[in-house]
DNA sequence: TATTGTTATACTCTATAACTATA
DNA sequence: TATAGTTATAGAGTATAACAATA
């Protein structure tokens, strides 16, 4: 469709030609990421959750009274900026931090009953953005690139 | 693995379970996502050049002559920061910005020599990060992975 | 000495407002 | 009035160094 195009590219309503870059997996990965990305914002924006805030929710939730540490790496979070993000959902009362009485060292990281209630609303959401992102692949295809995917980030 | 864990987090070695974020597509696709980028930066600091500049050399490579506004939409950045991205990447002689004679307000964006040339290595170096990558897919399986990918990005 | 967690800081990406020059 | 491109700036996300408390 736009191949060939004479050597002027004026027109703004032609659209460029990406074929290179659609070759390559990387972009391809960037490309739906940003998608999905931007449909789980748009989800989470309704109950004032990042990301990152989302997936410590989550962690947390599946492992009561994990350490910082442990969650950090599980996260793939510098510890600096897990502090901070504790930091802001123990203020908003969704985590509480408790000092290990084994080794004072150690934070053990919990959900209160809010954060609880709150990570299942969110759950919820991120299943609704989920579904919009895959909304033209069959329940075959969206497990096989489920499937595909953990082959590119499991060692 | 780390089912049913006492509610303790204690040990450091032991892995948290990730199993509600894993059901997410969301979750595998930015997962894969952070492994081929840190890929493909590796292979891309040899030439020293970010994503998005690769990026704006395939399209430009692709579209010679295309102006500034339709480079920004194809890229998904927006104007000002596509504005000193080609300051940078003309100020190290791989692409030349023309201004329009028809139109003065616009600029057409092509590669210098020495710009195809690096390109062309640049290529070649995704390449190699995509390869590594995909390591464990079969040929089928990355082509299904892009055919898949491509259902959520495309409208 | 090494580790957990913190503070402070810096760097990159991305987004927006305000400007210019042209149309 | 609207558009192409620019400058300046602000906000996230991410990374590192240096520190305190504890082991």
């Amino acid at each position: 469709m736009s191949l060939m195009l004479p050597s002027s590219g004026d027109d703004a309503s032609e659209q460029a030609d990406q074929s290179a870059l659609l070759d390559l997996a990387g972009y391809n990965i960037r490309r739906a990421y940003l998608v999905i990305q931007a449909l789980f914002d748009q989800e989470m924006e309704k109950h004032d959750l990042r990301q990152a805030e989302f997936s410590v929710l989550s962690i947390v939730r599946g492992n009561p009274g994990i350490n910082q540490r442990a969650l950090a790496d599980a996260l793939a979070v510098a510890p600096p900026n897990l502090a901070t993000l504790l930091d802001r959902l123990e203020a908003r009362g969704l985590v509480a931090r408790q000092r290990s009485t084994e080794d004072k060292r150690v934070q053990h990281v919990e959900l209160t009953t809010q954060g609880v209630r709150l990570y299942s609303r969110a759950l919820k959401a991120a299943g609704t953005a989920d579904a919009q992102a895959l909304q033209h692949l069959s329940e075959a295809e969206r497990e096989q690139l489920k499937t595909l995917l953990r082959k590119i980030f499991v060692e």
